[in-house]
DNA sequence: CAGTGGTCTAGACCACGTG
DNA sequence: ACGTGGTCTAGACCACTGC
C-alpha cells in the first residue's frame, strides 16, 4: 500500500494498524487465525506494547479483529451465521432476526450496464458477474434480488454450481475479499409485474426497496445489490 | 445513579465514566459548556490522566462531549444543524442531505393507548403528548408523522404556542431531556386515504414507513415516532 | 503454571488554539 | 507563552484461558 516514507505525519500506531490491515488484505493472516501477541508486534516494529495495543484496538473497533483476554486476537471469520448477525437486518415482529434462504439463485457475465459501471466505479467496457435470486423465509418467498459484482474480483463465480445463501463468507474464503462496510440507501415502491409474480403478490403491492453498496478493506466498492422486500410484519433495523 | 458500593467491580475509568454522564444528564454541566481539562478530573477522581482521558473518550464516542484539541472539552449541544446531520437520515437522489419544514404541527395530551404505552414502557393509564405533523421540502408535502412523548417528561409541551421543526433541540434546551440513540424500524405500505391526501398523493400509493423509538441517557424510551413517507427519488441511508 | 488481553500509572513530548 | 487534547513510553498488576 502506501511505503513508508519521511513525510508520513500520521500517528505510530496508525502506521502499525496499517501494516496490520494489509497482513489481512493480502492473505498473509488468514480468516480465523490467531495473530501474534501485543508484545510480539510491538517488538517487530519497534513500538511500546501501549501503540501496538492501540492499533489492534483500532482493528478491533472496526471489526477486522475480534480479541478474547486469556486467548489471544482472531482474524474475523466471516461464517454464515457471522454474515447473517452483521450485514442481515431485517427482523421479524416478535423481534427475531430473520434467517433467509435462498432459492433460484441464478450468476451471469455481461458487461457492466451504466447503473452499474457508475455504482462499483468500474471503468467503461468492463465486466460484472450478475445474481438473480429469490429468497424465502419458511418455504414463502419475500425478497427478489439482484447483485451486481466486479467480473475481475470474482473470475470464476458464475461457474460456480450450487451458489451459498450467504455470500459474503464465500467472497472471503474463496476470493479473499472481505467486507467491512455497506451503505443501505431504503425507499419504498410498488411492485412492478414481474417482481410481483416472483413474490406471488399483486402488482402494485409496496415494497421495501434496499439499494446496497458494500465495500472491501481497501474502501472500493465491491458489491451493488438491490432488493425489493415484501415484509409483512417483519421490518429492517436501523441503529443510531 | 448507582452509589459507589465495595463491590463495584468496573473498571475505574468506567466509574469515573458513569459520574461524568450523571453530571451531564443532571444539568450540572450544560449544553456547550466547557468540562474540566483531563488533569483537572483526574486530580478530583484520584486517578491518573490517562484513566481520566479513557472516561473522556468513552464520552466522546457516545456523542456526548465533543473534544477539540487546543480548546478542550464540550457538552455537546443539540443545534437545529446538529440535531438534522446527526438524527436526520434522508438524502436526495444528489446525495444532499434534506432539510425539511414542519408545518401544520399541533400537540395535544391524552392517555397513552395501548401501542403507545407498549413502546414507551408507559404505566397504565399515564399520559402522552401527542404531535401530527406533515413536513414539506420545497413547498411540497413529503412525511406525515406522529409522534408521542411521556407527558410527565414534557409537562407543557402542548402548551407550546409553535413547535420548532427540529424537536430534539427543544428537548434538551428546554426539558434537560438528551436524546443518545435511535433505533429506526423501516418498512413499505401502501397509503391510506388520510395520508394520502395530506401527502397530495392517490391511495395505495407506495410509501416508506419509519418507525423510530429514541432513547435517552438512562436507556429509556423518550420519543415514538410513526412517519410516512414519499420520498420520489430521494432515499433513507443505513450505514454499515 | 505461563501467556494472553485489560487496566492503571507517571511521566514525557507534540500539535493545536487562544490570548 | 500557555493550556488544551493527542501521542508515546516503560513498567506494573489483574483477569481470564488453556495446558
Amino acid at each position: 500500500m502506501s511505503p513508508p516514507d519521511s513525510t508520513d505525519v500520521r500517528p505510530l500506531y496508525a502506521k502499525v494498524r496499517g501494516e496490520l490491515v494489509e497482513r489481512i488484505r493480502s492473505g498473509v493472516w488468514k480468516p480465523g487465525q490467531l495473530i501474534p501477541s501485543e508484545f510480539e508486534i510491538a517488538a517487530e516494529f519497534g513500538v511500546s506494547q501501549g501503540t501496538a495495543r492501540k492499533a489492534i484496538s483500532a482493528l478491533a473497533a472496526e471489526r477486522l479483529v475480534m480479541r478474547q483476554q486469556g486467548r489471544g486476537t482472531f482474524v474475523v471469520e466471516h461464517t454464515p451465521a457471522h454474515v447473517l448477525f452483521r450485514f442481515f437486518n431485517m427482523f421479524d415482529a416478535d423481534g427475531e432476526l430473520i434467517t433467509p434462504d435462498s432459492v433460484d439463485a441464478s450468476a451471469t457475465v455481461a458487461r457492466a450496464n451504466a447503473s452499474e459501471a457508475a455504482a462499483l466505479r468500474l471503468d467503461a467496457g468492463a465486466d460484472v458477474v450478475r445474481i438473480a435470486r429469490v429468497r424465502t423465509r419458511r418455504g414463502s418467498p419475500f425478497i427478489r434480488e439482484s447483485i451486481a459484482l466486479p467480473h475481475q474480483l470474482f473470475p470464476d463465480l458464475a461457474q460456480t454450481p450450487k451458489l451459498p445463501n450467504t455470500l459474503y463468507d464465500l467472497f472471503q474464503k474463496s476470493y479473499g475479499i472481505l467486507l467491512v462496510r455497506t451503505e443501505d440507501r431504503l425507499s419504498a415502491a410498488a411492485a412492478d409485474p414481474d417482481t410481483a409474480a416472483a413474490l406471488g403478490l399483486a402488482a402494485g403491492a409496496p415494497l421495501l426497496r434496499i439499494e446496497r453498496l458494500a465495500f472491501g478493506l481497501d474502501a472500493r466498492p465491491i458489491e451493488w445489490r438491490v432488493s425489493l422486500c415484501h415484509l409483512r410484519a417483519a421490518y429492517y433495523l436501523a441503529r443510531s
